[in-house]
RNA sequence: GCCCACGUAGCUCAGUCGGUAGAGCAUUUGCAUGGUAAGCAAAAGGUCACCAGUUCAAUUCUGGUCGUGGGCUCCA
C-alpha cells in the first residue's frame, strides 16, 4: 500500500497504481467529475497516470488555471492526431498551451487551407467518440530515438533534452508524440474546442530555419466558457483601434503616402495636439527645458553614437549631397548630446533636463506594420537628463513618478516593471563590464530601495546601458512598453561630454533616457481601444454637440451658446442641419460625442441648456453656468469621472 | 522579410460556374420642419488594387507586383 497526504493535509491509503482519477473517485463521485489532472509530488500528472509511491498529491481540478493548460494541451494532441489521419505525411513541431488555447505547428508537402479546419474539428469530433485512452511510456534516450527516427523535429527535440531526463512518450490510439504532459487521459474529456486560425511559423522561432504550419485553437470545459471567450474575440474587433480609427476619422493609412507611413485627420490631431500641450506642461513644471532639432541628420552622427552601426538594418538608406552622408533620423539622442555640448557646463548646471516632441523614422519589417500600433514615421515625447553620478538616483527616481503619473492621468494600467539587463552576446552591447556592472547595480539598488517590484530580463537591454521598461496592458490584451528610463554612460564618453566639477577639473557626466508614454501613434492607438473611441472629455476631439430642436426658431441661440463655448476653450460643435432631431442625434451618438445638447424652446426661454452625456439615456436640464462648471470639473479631473 | 488568406462605389458588403456590376449608409438636389439613435423621393458615384498571360471575350482563370489582415521573425 502507498501513503496519499492531500493538499488539506489528510492521509489515505491506496493500492499502488492508484490514479489521479481514482483518489479524486475516493473522495467524491463530483470531485472526480471536476478533477483534469493531479500534481504529485510538484508533478503534474495526467489524470490516469498510475501513482507507485507514498507522495503529496494535489488534484487539479477544472476551476484552476494549471487545468486550462492541460485541456488545451491534451486538445493539441487531439488535434494532431486528426491532421495525421487527415493528412498522413504530417510531421509535428511543438504543440504546447498557450493563454488562451493551444497551437500546434506541423509540417506537410500539403497546404493547410483556413476552410481545412473544419475537416480537421469533424476528425477530432469522431476521435472523442472513439473515447481513445492517452497512454503515458518512460524511454531512454536511444529507445525514443529509435521510435521517433524519421521524425527529424523530434529528434531534435531529444537531442536538446538534459542527459537523464526521462523522455515520456504519449500513445493516443495509433497516434504516438513525444510529450511532457499531463493530459486529461481519454480523448472523452474534450469537449468544447474551436479551431481558430491558421499561420505560418519558423521552427524554432528562428527565421534562418524552415517555416511549418500553425494551427491555432482554444479549448474549454463548458459550452458556455467557450462561447463567451469567441464572443470576446468578437468584442475585440470591435476595439479594434484600426476600424475606430476609421469609423471616428482618428488617422489614414494610403499606399500611395507611404506604407506605415499615418497621416493624422482632424479628429486624431485634435487629441494629439492636447496630448502634446499637456505633455509639455507636465514637463515644464517638472523642470524640463524643451528644444527642437530636425528630422534629417548626417549619418557621421549616427557613427559617433553608435546607433548607425547596430541598427543601420532599422534605418531608411543613407542620402548622398554635396559629398556627405545623410540620414532621416531613427531617435534624437545625438541630436540632444550635441546641445548638451554646446556651451561649458559647470556642476551648478546639472541635472539638465533636454525634452523633444522628436519625429523619426524607422525601417520596420513590412510584415511587422499595424495600423498605429507599428509605423514607420512616429513621433513621440523624448527626453535626456544629464546629471552627475551623485544625482542619478534622485533623476531616475523623478523621471519614474513623472511616467506613473501621465500612465495614471491617461486612464491606463501598469501591467509589470521590468528591468532589462545585457547578457554574454557579444557585439550586442557595448563592451566595458565596469561600466554595466556599475550601471546595472545601480539600477537594481533603486528599484530595492524604492520598493518597486520588477522582473529582471537578460539580453534586453540597450546597447548602451540597462533600462528600465513599464510594461502596460492594452485592452485587446497585447503587453507593450509604454514608457522607458535608461542609463547611458557610454553615449556621453562617445560624444565627450564634460561638465566643470567643484574642484575645476572635467567630469563626464552621465544620461538617462526617459520615454514618457511611447509614441502618439502607438499611444492613440491604445487609447482607442481602452476606449473603444468614446475618449473621457479631456482628450476627445470634439467634447459637446449642439442640436437645435429648429434652426429658425432656436438655431441663433445655439450658435450664440457654441461661441461662447468655443470661447471658454472647449471643442464645441454645431450641427443646425435641416434633418430630423432623432437623425442628428444618432449621428453624434455613432460619433461618441460626451455631450449632445438639444436646445428649443425651454431652453431658449430660461437660459438653460439640456444635455445627454454619451453612455447615457437620461437627459439632464441645468443653467448655462452649471453646465460649464461641470464640463470645466470634468476636463480638470481627466479620466477620473466623478 | 517569411507562411497563409483577402483586395468590388467615400464606408460596410453582395454578385459574376468568363459576356465590363448591385444594395444599404454617406454625397448632391427636391419635398417634408422636428424634443433625444436613421422622414420621403430622385440624381450622381466603380479601368471590380495594379501589370502581364490564356481566351473571340477577363472583374471572374493563371502568373507577377503592390497593399491589407492573421501569425512568425524583428522592435534601439
Amino acid at each position: 500500500m502507498i501513503n496519499i497526504t492531500l493538499k488539506d493535509g489528510s492521509k489515505k491509503t491506496f493500492e499502488p497504481g492508484i490514479t489521479p482519477e481514482g483518489i479524486a473517485g475516493s473522495i467524491a463521485s463530483g470531485l472526480k467529475k471536476k478533477t483534469v489532472a493531479a500534481y504529485v509530488d510538484g508533478v503534474v500528472y495526467d489524470l490516469n497516470r498510475p501513482i507507485y509511491q507514498h507522495a503529496e498529491v494535489d488534484l487539479i481540478t477544472k476551476d484552476q488555471p494549471t487545468a486550462f493548460e492541460v485541456l488545451n494541451h491534451s486538445t493539441a494532441h487531439l488535434m494532431a492526431q486528426a491532421v495525421k489521419r487527415l493528412y498522413p505525411d504530417a510531421k509535428f513541431g511543438v504543440g504546447p498551451p498557450i493563454k488562451e488555447g493551444f497551437y500546434y505547428d506541423i509540417a506537410t508537402e500539403s497546404t493547410i487551407k483556413e476552410e481545412d479546419l473544419e475537416k480537421i474539428e469533424a476528425e477530432m469530433r469522431r476521435i472523442i467518440k472513439e473515447q481513445i485512452p492517452m497512454v503515458r511510456d518512460e524511454y531512454s534516450e536511444a529507445e525514443a530515438k529509435r521510435l521517433f527516427h524519421d521524425d527529424p523535429y523530434k529528434l531534435e527535440l531529444i537531442d536538446e533534452l538534459e542527459d537523464g531526463e526521462i523522455i515520456s512518450v504519449y500513445t493516443q490510439g495509433e497516434f504516438v508524440d513525444l510529450c511532457r504532459g499531463g493530459h486529461v487521459g481519454n480523448t472523452k474529456h474534450i469537449k468544447h474546442f474551436k479551431l481558430l486560425s491558421i499561420a505560418g511559423a519558423y521552427w524554432r522561432g528562428d527565421s534562418d530555419r524552415e517555416m511549418l504550419q500553425r494551427i491555432y485553437g482554444t479549448s474549454w470545459f463548458t459550452k458556455e466558457d467557450l462561447d463567451a471567450h469567441l464572443a470576446k474575440l468578437e468584442e475585440r474587433k470591435e476595439r479594434d483601434h484600426r476600424k475606430l480609427g476609421k469609423q471616428l476619422r482618428i488617422f489614414h493609412l494610403d499606399r500611395d503616402a507611404g506604407q506605415g507611413l499615418a497621416m493624422w485627420l482632424p479628429n486624431g490631431y485634435t487629441i494629439r495636439k492636447v496630448l502634446e500641450d499637456y505633455v509639455y506642461d507636465l514637463e515644464r513644471k517638472a523642470g524640463y527645458l524643451h528644444v527642437s532639432t530636425p528630422v534629417l541628420g548626417t549619418k557621421k552622427l549616427y557613427q559617433i553614437s553608435g546607433h548607425f552601426d547596430h541598427y543601420e538594418e532599422h534605418m531608411f538608406p543613407v542620402m548622398e549631397r554635396d559629398g556627405e552622408s545623410f540620414v532621416l533620423r531613427p531617435m534624437s539622442c545625438p541630436h540632444h548630446m550635441i546641445i548638451y555640448n554646446s556651451e561649458l557646463r559647470s556642476y551648478r548646471d546639472l541635472p539638465i533636463r533636454l525634452a523633444e516632441i522628436v519625429t523619426m523614422h524607422r525601417y520596420e519589417a513590412s510584415g511587422a506594420l499595424t495600423g498605429l500600433e507599428r509605423v514607420r514615421a512616429m513621433t513621440l515625447t523624448d527626453s535626456h537628463i544629464f546629471v552627475r553620478e551623485d544625482q542619478i538616483k534622485q533623476e531616475v527616481l523623478a523621471a519614474y513618478n513623472l511616467i506613473l503619473r501621465a500612465i495614471d492621468d491617461l486612464g491606463l494600467k501598469i501591467d509589470y516593471v521590468e528591468l532589462a539587463l545585457r547578457d554574454e552576446e557579444k557585439g550586442k552591447f557595448h563592451d566595458d563590464d565596469e561600466k554595466w556592472d556599475y550601471a546595472e547595480s545601480v539600477m537594481k539598488a533603486l528599484l530595492d530601495e524604492e520598493n518597486i517590484s520588477y522582473r529582471e530580463v537578460k539580453g534586453e537591454a540597450a546597447f548602451y546601458g540597462p533600462k528600465i521598461d513599464i510594461q502596460v496592458r492594452t485592452a485587446m490584451d497585447h503587453v507593450i512598453t509604454m514608457s522607458t528610463v535608461q542609463l547611458d554612460f557610454l553615449l556621453p564618453e562617445r560624444f565627450d561630454l564634460t561638465y566643470i566639477g567643484q574642484d575645476g577639473a572635467k567630469h563626464r557626466p552621465v544620461v538617462i533616457h526617459r520615454g514618457l508614454v511611447s509614441t502618439w501613434e502607438r499611444l492613440m492607438s491604445i487609447l482607442l481601444e481602452q476606449y473603444k473611441g468614446a475618449f473621457p472629455l479631456w482628450l476627445a476631439p470634439i467634447q459637446m454637440q449642439l442640436i437645435p430642436v429648429n434652426s429658425e426658431a432656436h438655431g441663433e441661440y445655439a450658435n450664440i451658446l457654441h461661441k461662447y463655448f468655443i470661447d471658454k476653450g472647449f471643442r464645441s460643435s454645431i450641427d443646425a442641419r435641416e434633418e430630423k432631431l432623432g437623425y442628428r442625434i444618432r449621428e453624434g451618438q455613432t460619433q461618441k460625442i460626451p455631450y449632445q445638447l438639444v436646445i428649443g424652446d425651454n431652453e431658449v426661454d430660461t437660459n438653460t441648456v439640456t444635455y445627454r452625456r454619451y453612455g447615457e439615456k437620461a437627459q439632464k436640464t441645468v443653467s448655462l453656468d452649471a453646465f460649464v462648471t461641470l464640463m470645466q470639473e470634468e476636463v480638470e479631473a481627466k479620466t477620473k469621472r466623478h
